[in-house]
DNA sequence: CGTGTGCTTGAGTTCTGTCAAAGCAAGTGG
DNA sequence: CCACTTGCTTTGACAGAACTCAAGCACACG
């Protein structure tokens, strides 16, 4: 169940037997969603923290226009914010984009791994290290590139992230996001996303259907978006 | 010395004696910059926490062609990540804007806090967990808002921050950004963000000197930018 | 009092947004 | 198995926000 997760560490450090077995006991209670679900609301105050399991989920936060603007992904192996709970009440919410499972790990489960399990508490506050690096690429990305370098960017970024969490081999992922999903991201409108997505299927960069993407010529992708992974941290 | 960040730090919680005293010892290695100078390069491997003690820094990546994009300030009191040290090397620099003074707080430091200060540490974790609220909202901020909008809200954060910090008691801080570094941070140019600077001028907004910044109206000034300052999590 | 950095202005351009309508794919129910 | 709904994608015509390039200005500083 959190495979995932133990990939994605395994690029900070190895980790040993009793840190493994401390991870595979963190799943306690577990809750299915479905798709389109909060798991958290901007307000509410945060008791747990919370673990992907399987399903997209996303940061959100809604204008009182309506207006939405998406802040990052959550995808199966990824935590929500290690301290949340020691915020009063989230400036955020988190919402699934696909049907999902999600484990809520205790706040004494996380000051227990502090107190008890040091180097899972490092390879974790690495995972949330890096985790901040990603949000604030994206800064960078909505703020100084192109749409159709955004939107690449972007691609490049959640397959590298499935190769990390050993989720994909190749350059094929699930892509459950809609237009809109992506336009709310990338701080640019659903018919715009469109157009660009078709220029990126012309040049034979990739291909989009309703639930997978495949990078069919990765490095020319990468050009397009002008990636660097070194935000990413991997080994 | 460190009272901006003891004044953040009370939005959390009140610190005991012995807190206080180990937070005041910890800026035992201090730095003077330049103004322009870099405290951190992308790419080195970061070995000290940074702590700001006087000045104003900026969070920033280069692209290939020149462009720069600022993705965080780090004002008197700010830390820069708590757990940078974990990281094999940086995925951004941090550069001064004006002179400055920065702390070196070491690794083993930190770890100590983390031992033997668990009402410390937490206060800390709570401060980091926050900047990082403080950098998704950049993101809506860029990819949601018009132009206007988007420099009223950053205005409406630094002043807040600086209450938060007890750098001021009214709506007027330090302003050492030119019209570039305003650009670099919001995804405009210059020239845009001169014009709709004149615009905030105009409707008696704020003033704005080469060193200072005023809100005139605050209120006004956080209805134009949307402003909701719940990311922020001020007592 | 020259020099440089940062600010201001103007004219023309382009990228992205807006609005509105139509198309299509997948699922539902009769 | 076919109408019907629903959610998402695609297209077109037009508008506007922000960018580019280029020049001139102003103030601080040595």
């Amino acid at each position: 169940m959190v495979d995932p997760l133990i990939n994605k560490l395994q690029h900070y450090t190895d980790l040993g037997k009793k840190e493994l077995s401390m991870l595979r006991s963190l799943p306690g209670r577990t809750k299915r969603y479905e798709k389109g679900e909060y798991v958290i609301t901007e307000g509410e105050n945060p008791v747990a923290v919370h673990l992907m399991l399987e399903g997209w989920a996303c940061r959100c936060k809604m204008l009182s226009d309506g207006r939405e603007q998406i802040m990052g992904y959550l995808i199966k192996g990824d935590l929500c914010d290690l301290h949340v709970t020691l915020l009063s009440h989230m400036d955020h919410s988190i919402r699934t984009l696909t049907p999902a499972t999600v484990a809520m790990i205790s706040e004494e489960s996380i000051n227990q791994i502090f107190e008890d399990y040091p180097d899972l508490a490092r390879a974790l506050s690495w995972s949330m290290t890096v985790d901040e690096a990603i949000t604030r690429h994206w800064i960078l990305n909505i703020g100084l590139r192109t749409a159709e370098a955004r939107i690449a960017h972007l691609f490049c970024e959640m397959i590298l992230r499935y190769q990390a969490s050993g989720l994909t081999r190749d350059t094929t992922i699930d892509m459950p996001l809609t237009q809109v999903n992506l336009a709310e991201t990338l701080g640019l409108t659903s018919v715009h996303v469109n157009r660009v997505l078709q220029r990126l299927r012309q040049k034979n960069l990739i291909t989009l259907t309703r639930k997978t993407l495949t990078a069919l010529d990765f490095e020319g992708l990468k050009e397009v978006a002008e990636f660097n992974d070194i935000y990413l941290h991997l080994r």
